[in-house]
DNA sequence: TTCTAATAGTAAGTATACTCATTAATTACT
DNA sequence: AGTAATTAATGAGTATACTTACTATTAGAA
């Protein structure tokens, strides 16, 4: 009869089915989502995006990194890195220049630019992350933390783009 | 002098940097990586995708449910889903039919094959959410589960794709 | 009732994030 | 030394995930 209904005129709450809301990956899901959303708020007016971010960062502190390395270092698969420094270094911000030790590889470097943009960013990021965890009381931080961290070196070796670890 | 040569052969782990490592972003990000790649790992047999998942047991608990009130139920942005849909309707998982009270609305369905792959489906996501926790200690699986629920539902409307909320 | 505002869905554009295949260069082995 | 295996980077292909703009339809207000 009223089989061509939209269901949230009959119920108003689909969420109520427990399938969905009961599963960690979709509320990690989830909390990356609204991870990006604030992040890209803080930092509008930069034009950055989290990986872009996360690149420069490394090459701040690691300037004459290979693609490779530097997707290692921020758990990113080498073909995703490419884009991103492309999209650097179109803005100027990162440059790619020949490695003399190894002709495949391209070693990347901020420019002054990019240098100053990590600068400029770098409160706009921190205060991103302090907003993230804001929910949580102060005394809970450290344990999200401390549990994700658990979490992700724990399963490391399960993601497509395992980090680099030390081998000691 | 050294200028051009690969970092790593200098420093082995540029992961040393501080700045990237302490960022609850990116774990975060990480943790949904790795969440993805167990889910695709255990339903490997199926070439289903975490949001089509999600998608279609919705569905499936909501039949002739519009695009949109899907896409709010699992945060997407309508303009995802719509792609999403397109893909499960063409392996003839999920039909779309107009719905009489609105003419701009379609409504969708789980056709039988559709409820079928979510029933032989089930018990391996399952699976893969036990395996994403894993790490944790059985006591600590409930205290993140809380602390997700706590960060995603206490920030949900700085999301670009809000959860429907009860409005009670 | 007609005009306007809001809404559902789509489309185009950008940016991750992965796959597999390819190319070029290097390393390892015989 | 010469061949084989490995590696760094790229390119094509697929799938999220967002933006803004657009169309069609519906709902509301003068």
């Amino acid at each position: 009869m009223n089989e061509n209904l939209p269901l949230k005129i009959m119920s108003p709450s689909p969420t109520d089915n427990q399938s969905i809301d009961q599963l960690p990956g979709h509320y990690i899901r989830r909390l990356q989502q609204i991870a990006v959303a604030i992040f890209l708020q803080e930092t509008e007016a930069f034009s950055i995006t989290p990986i872009q971010f996360a690149a420069m960062g490394v090459l701040d502190k690691n300037p004459h990194l290979d693609q490779k390395t530097l997707a290692q270092t921020i758990g990113q698969d080498a073909s995703t890195i490419g884009g991103v420094i492309d999209r650097l270094e179109a803005r100027g911000l990162v440059k790619r220049s020949p490695c003399v030790n190894d002709r495949r590889a391209h070693l990347l470097t901020l420019t002054d630019e990019g240098q100053s943009l990590v600068q400029q960013i770098t409160p706009a990021v921190l205060k991103a992350q302090d907003r993230i965890l804001e929910p949580l009381t102060p005394s809970d931080h450290a344990t999200f933390l401390k549990m994700l961290d658990i979490l992700v070196n724990g399963n490391n070796e399960l993601s497509r783009a395992p980090t680099i670890s030390h081998h000691t």
